[in-house]
DNA sequence: CTCAATAGTAACCATCTAGTTACTTAAGGC
DNA sequence: GCCTTAAGTAACTAGATGGTTACTATTGAG
């Protein structure tokens, strides 16, 4: 029954003529994805993230109630996505250094190919957190990010390769600040300093550049 | 006779009776500031902005235009503010150390001092800095920055407390990043790490790993 | 085959919003 | 003291916007 079932929404989704509510659900949310993070949560319209999604107005309050709970799918789902994607990583099989090194370049590339991640997280700070606040299913989604960390900075320090005492909250926020300031920041800063940062040679420069500034501050204080 | 005028304004401010255009004008920038930051471009009212302002909505549009122009003031006056500040540290007459140290926790300190700098480029690259673009007044405002890092960097290098090689553009990027993220992604990072970020504690104990990341960045690597 | 539940449509509306119009009042050079 | 220019007010409007109503079509369990 769940075979035959999944199977005819695939021969409608492949053909697109009648209805299938997931489809619908999906294209909704990806068009509110686009919206909201181009425009932020007042710049989007309802009107355009219905046009975007070749949907009925009605069906999107209809799946998620009003522009507010639309907002909030959106958050839990590109949180969501980089969270899981971080725990695929694996780093605590690794070298320190070395999975260090994966850590800091895997966060740059993300928000190198997720711009929509970092507009939604300044969207949601001028909000001063009010929707994630209320989300139940975001904080639980973090706990493996910090103690993959925290087994990273011990395994380092056993070894000696790295400084001791490192908070892994400080650390993360320190990775993610080299990439996100820059990615989300690019628009004026190319501006104010005549540089187009988004040109590739710039950006992978700018990675190699995150990577040393990590390591730099890991290394053991008593080597100098 | 621009004494006299001048006394009179005041005379006028002071009682605050009768009609006064610099403070007219000054108000309704500030108050654009305020709920500007606060809200974003578009979530921004013009209506709240004069009255908050404290004043007729009619003088809004006899000053600037129109919102664009009011916001393109709001960002003009914004920027040219931490730029003065800055050029006002007179880091070239110190130790190389000494200065970018001063330079390091200066711009921290600006950042918490000044949360609405933050919002308000988080809310320009929102919009690829399109408004920043038209400005001609900004772009100047930035010689003086990178070139005052250069010759702390050259210095250093010189000196032999500094690694060779340092692009004032990518470490100036590197300091502000690292108190930006913080600061304009405080509410976020403290709901999904459970940890109140701003606690005054928390933000002296990041004004330190700042200084210490930076740093460690700069340490000429043959020491090691 | 039937029928209750769900998916989907089109037209509508109360409210809000940026910007305007038509007008009054003060300022200050001559 | 006159009179042009700039500062200021109140009431209004065209269009946009989030959300709703009343209705139709499809699905799939029994």
């Amino acid at each position: 029954m769940e075979g035959s079932t999944s199977t005819r929404r695939e021969a409608l989704r492949a053909s697109g003529s009648t209805r299938d509510p997931e489809r619908t659900r999906a294209a909704i949310l990806r068009a509110a994805t686009d919206e909201i993070t181009a425009k932020g949560l007042t710049g989007a319209r309802v009107d355009a993230i219905a046009k975007r999604a070749g949907v009925n107005k009605r069906m999107l309050y209809h799946y998620f109630g009003d522009k507010q709970g639309l907002y909030l799918a959106v958050l839990e789902h590109t949180y969501s996505a980089i969270r899981t994607a971080e725990i695929g990583l694996n780093l605590t099989e690794l070298d320190p250094v070395a999975g260090m090194r994966k850590l800091v370049l895997f966060t740059w590339e993300y928000f190198i190919e997720h711009p929509e991640f970092l507009s939604l997280l300044a969207t949601e700070n001028m909000n001063r957190a009010a929707y994630l606040k209320k989300s139940q299913s975001i904080r639980p989604l973090h706990r493996p990010l910090t103690g993959m960390i925290e087994v990273l900075l011990k395994r380092g320090e056993a070894k000696g390769v790295f400084r001791k005492g490192v908070d892994p909250v400080e650390l993360y926020i320190t990775i993610a600040s080299l990439g996100f300031f820059y990615m989300s920041n690019r628009h004026t800063l190319s501006t104010i300093f005549g540089e187009d940062l988004s040109a590739p040679k710039r950006l992978a420069a700018r990675g190699e550049h995150i990577v040393e500034v990590v390591l730099a501050y890991l290394e053991p204080i008593d080597n100098k």
